[in-house]
DNA sequence: ATTTTGTTTTAGAATAATTCTTGATCTCAA
DNA sequence: TTGAGATCAAGAATTATTCTAAAACAAAAT
């Protein structure tokens, strides 16, 4: 049979991960899988309450942090915005359109790596692309606009 | 005679730059140059006091915003830390020492664009590379103390 | 030179995101 | 089942940053 990507993946991904697989855990990732956006902390915080309206903002932290310490998930931060957080796992880039807000994976190509020259001795252990600019859409909506 | 790389510059990039050149700016601003690291909003008035007692924290925000806005220098975030400031604009990115809290910056080759691609009518205005890891030095720290 | 207009500075208050604290609850292993 | 340790919830606390309002300043217009 086809693997599911879905539950047995996340839970053998946190157990995995040696973080315990909690109800409260588990429900955050679902509520981050729900959509393929890159919600805030908050955002996923509303969402998780719907399925489980008992759970508070301070867990949502939690349940979060513990994601990404475990490599479950992303954290994904742009400027001095709030945190955004990404289920994707695949190493990628994130664009961030400055008009709508909506962000983007970005798939990276391997040459990304010859791409810098750090100091001999230095262990790079983690690499992160941040675009910025205007998205596709928010650009054709400006072009139209502007007839 | 040679190019002086200081304050005739700096002078001519802000005014060029649309922004006001004021006392506290140019202070602020010669606070940055003064040392190659990355110091936060913090650092900089804790050093700006010292040639200028009377300026403010709020000032300090002030400016470093206004000499972003502008274009003289640029603001650097790593995760959810304290924003940094760098006065150099050649295009460049940078690493951070998990060790030791140190920020290099990190030249980059051309070839950096080549390695993603964003989906076609997207205008990327900014592109931001940031390496966590850990330094050379700290490196050879561990290594001696582990003999 | 003086007034006007708009910008900048300052100090302190306010905000927003996140983290911390505490006691209650839960989970796992012995 | 009991005990140790992890997790949860609620709200307080923290921290970086921004905002507010009044005073100082600068440039332009009279």
């Amino acid at each position: 049979m086809p693997t599911p990507i879905s539950h047995e993946t996340s839970h053998e991904a946190m157990t995995r991960s040696g973080i315990r697989l909690t109800p409260q855990r588990r429900h955050v990732y679902e509520s981050l899988m729900a959509t393929p956006d890159h919600p805030t902390a908050l955002e996923v915080f509303m969402r998780a309450k719907k399925g489980m309206p008992s759970i508070s903002l301070a867990t949502v932290y939690n349940c979060l942090d513990a994601l990404t310490e475990g490599g479950v998930i992303r954290q994904v931060n742009c400027e001095r915005a709030s945190s955004r957080y990404c289920p994707n796992l695949v190493p990628h880039g994130h664009f961030f359109c400055k008009e709508c807000g909506a962000v983007f994976d970005i798939p990276l190509k391997p040459s990304l790596e010859a791409s810098w020259e750090v100091p001999s001795g230095t262990l790079v252990s983690h690499a992160e692309l941040n675009l910025r600019g205007t998205c596709g859409s928010c650009t054709q909506r400006f072009k139209t606009s502007k007839l």
